[in-house]
DNA sequence: TTTGATTTTGAGCGATCGTTCAAGTTAATA
DNA sequence: TATTAACTTGAACGATCGCTCAAAATCAAA
């Protein structure tokens, strides 16, 4: 019986290093060289395990939702309340993590806006992962209507696209330097307003 | 005494075109041959007028701008209101204009996402045009206040940043198909909120 | 130690990129 | 009409693109 070779990198790793690359960069201006050098492996390696640059951003765009929720459940355990720890999580993307991340916009909107002209794969791709995210969003709030947190004038899904349309609007805006003084105060407004609703 | 030979283009309708080109596709996506097809000019002749793809990029970024307070001007004068014009403007451009323009999203905020992790000259360009269009917006936002359409609590500047905030989210999100049953009433949300803030 | 399936390597392919420039065309002046 | 400066043309340049594949390296099984 013949055991097949192990795979030499560490897979999940490289997706991490790629998608932060490609975050930063966006798919287009992102040479397979820049991500050769990156992750540190030949075009032959590369293309044996993703099969080509589409399909490395496929499973590097896939990686950064998975991580986002694992960044959203992270808040939720440290706090009593779903709207405390989307506070948290929010203040957190916008403010704390400005300087380390990749881009301030989030990947899924970089890619939504970057192959929104043609019927692209990785088109249909940000439109999965986005309709997947809202739903995972309004469970979110479906718990936080559950719980008392929220008022029930509205479902967890309108809580969901009220919350999205008001935090790619911070991130875009937000992503100007020299804007930070007022971003907590922003902030604290959209958490006061998506109560009153 | 000699004069100049006339130029044979028509330079702004050769803008507007490229503009649009660069609008949908974003910089990097957009090649010269793409230009060259699509404004009906040669290498040498483009190249002659506007010195690089950057350079055309250049005024066709700043001539998105100007077309953009045309139009909004252009409400302004068919509506009683500063706030009424601006509504009718936002309804505009997130559902009546959806298929007949290049893209959903602002080319200010693409070109700010595509330029943002390097430090070029477009990337300053977007900046740029982005404070002036703020300042732009908090003059009219003054004038709502002046004319008692908006209560004083907030200064035209705050009002501007907010407006920016929802205007983006609100692109940003009804990008998607399949959600335009809902943009018209979370654009009157944001209208409602503003008045309240 | 030898074997052989598997993985890694990197030179290099054809295509396309942004850009240049010598040659041709145009049109106002002399 | 002849002159001449300005403009347009398009072939082609070097660089870089995404990607391929024959050869070298690797390691579990024999």
């Amino acid at each position: 019986m013949y055991m097949a070779n192990k795979v030499k990198f560490e897979r999940d790793n490289v997706i991490r290093v790629a998608s932060h690359l490609f975050w930063a960069k966006g798919f287009h201006a992102t040479s397979t060289r820049d991500l050769q050098e990156a992750i540190n492996m030949r075009p032959g390696s590369i293309y044996a395990a993703f099969g080509s640059k589409e399909g490395l951003y496929s499973e590097a765009l896939n990686d950064y939702t998975v991580q986002m929720k694992i960044q959203i459940e992270g808040f939720l355990s440290r706090y009593d309340t779903v709207i405390g720890g989307l506070h948290a999580f929010v203040e957190n993307v916008i403010i704390a993590s400005k300087d380390c991340a990749p881009s301030a916009i989030c990947m899924l909107i970089k890619a939504n806006n970057e192959f929104a002209d043609k019927s692209s794969v990785l088109y249909e791709l940000s439109l999965d992962l986005a309709a997947k995210f809202e739903l995972y969003l309004s469970d979110l709030f479906a718990q936080a209507i559950n719980n008392g947190e929220l008022n029930n004038h509205l479902t967890g899904l309108e809580y969901a696209r009220f919350f999205q349309v008001q935090f790619t609007g911070l991130r875009g805006y937000f992503n100007r330097p020299a804007l930070e003084p007022f971003a907590e105060a922003m902030i604290k407004q959209m958490f006061t307003l998506l109560k009153k609703l």
